[in-house]
DNA sequence: CGCTATATTGACTTTGCTCAACCCAGGTGG
DNA sequence: CCACCTGGGTTGAGCAAAGTCAATATAGCG
């Protein structure tokens, strides 16, 4: 069941063909490899060569200026695909490292291009996940540069929740939350006491809870409202994350 | 020539067939439309239906909060391309604005997919463009999240500098520069008169002098040493900066 | 049980924001 | 031709949000 998660938020873009989910999951247990928590996938600088698919547990993609400080761009969760076509440069710009232990498919350009030529169904959804992908980096900055610190991080909680939601990884507005308060602080540039305090000040409202590596959701209306959350960037994604369909 | 920064730019990544720069050319002539300074040529919410070249004159992504609070997510300069493939989605998740008086070529999806397939290089051409493209908006993120504002304000203007040294618009170490203080400032997450003292501080280093709408960069090295520069995120766009043709 | 990670909290500092006044240049119309 | 208007840009005083530094607490984990 290693394609799983990815199957089900293509399917929020289109309806797969039962032969292209098939396709989907063979090439997703082809190599699949562990790595322990807070280990690159792959460092700035290297060649790429491959494209990855997390099956199982959180990662990053993240960079660091040359004094230490650190800006993590991305999350990943399961279902997530590290850097689809990047293979075409020589050089990463980024590093993508495990936020937690890591399960992930490598698939080589070569049979990735093949699974997009033979089901075209497949290879619009991966476009729409790279536009979304784009898109919710787009959210990030609007975030960091515009939104108070109680607003950016309430967003970053209400859009990961959605997103966990989409692949059918929450129950009872409950869903696995591991990062840690640095890895917020470094994805919102903020400080890790500030983010303590902020997220004391979310929960003392009653809207969520964070405890034990789980965030439980009380009330995500008013979790929208406090992040002025929009949810057009998802696109799809958000719909199904609703029960409502993807397009056929 | 309304093509021509568009294929130097492209002939960065990769050197394109004479007949693909025709192609290019004759596509980018087509349906030439002008506009005026601060007008939207796509809206959030709106469905998008074309690709867009600019070829003259700069734009902007943006995105606004329901209270008026903006950010800036990318500058378009000429031979950019505004959203290449986005029309696979229903709905513009942010806009594009004009920054000057704009003049830019309409495509439609269809013409823009055969040139693609008719000439694979500038296929290849197109896609490092668009990966380049999105680690521009990734080194954004670094810079409103990490970057202090000296840093942040030196790096854009680093950045802006040595595209358009890619595609021929500088001379002597001067560019044309229409930003305002607030297009910054909202680029930035900053506040327009922080900005103001920012410049003024850069520029009484002697390092770069702005002024009637003119860059000029005195000191690139200490320009890039303020900002903490690391070219490798502009891949091949910064080889062509500095006279080294893209590899063939 | 104790080690290491992570999180909490407090006192103090700093960066950058807010608000507001003022300046300046270019463009327009009388 | 010049007065005025408008859209930038500059500057200053005071303030607030978030950072820094450091001590302490807590929680998993071996």
């Amino acid at each position: 069941m290693s394609g799983k998660f990815l199957i089900r938020k293509l399917n929020s873009f289109n309806r797969l063909p039962q032969k292209g989910e098939e396709a989907i999951q063979e090439i997703c247990s082809r190599r699949i490899l562990s790595l322990a928590r807070r280990q690159d996938i792959i460092s700035e600088g290297e060649d790429p060569r491959t494209v990855n698919v997390i099956i199982d547990g959180w990662a990053c993609r993240y960079k660091t200026l040359e004094d230490g400080r650190r800006q993590i761009l991305a999350f990943f969760v399961p279902g997530d695909l590290a850097d689809l076509h990047v293979y075409i440069l020589d050089a990463m710009d980024h590093s993508i490292g495990t936020l937690t232990p890591l399960r992930y498919a490598r698939m080589s350009p070569a049979e990735f291009e093949a699974l997009g030529n033979d089901y075209p169904a497949v290879l619009r959804a991966l476009w729409c996940d790279s536009l979304v992908t784009a898109a919710i980096q787009r959210e990030w900055l609007v975030s960091v540069g515009q939104r108070t610190a109680l607003e950016s991080v309430a967003h970053l909680i209400c859009e990961l929740y959605l997103r966990l939601k989409t692949i059918g990884l929450t129950e009872d507005g409950k869903c696995s939350f591991p990062l840690t308060q640095s890895d917020i602080a470094d994805a919102l540039g903020m400080t890790q006491p500030h983010v303590s305090r902020t997220l004391k000040e979310i929960e003392q409202t009653g809207i969520i809870t964070i405890g034990r590596g789980t965030l439980t959701v009380h009330h995500l209306a008013k979790l929208k409202e406090l992040a002025i959350f929009n949810p057009n960037y998802l696109h799809h994604l958000y719909d199904a994350a609703h029960g409502r369909p993807g397009p056929s």
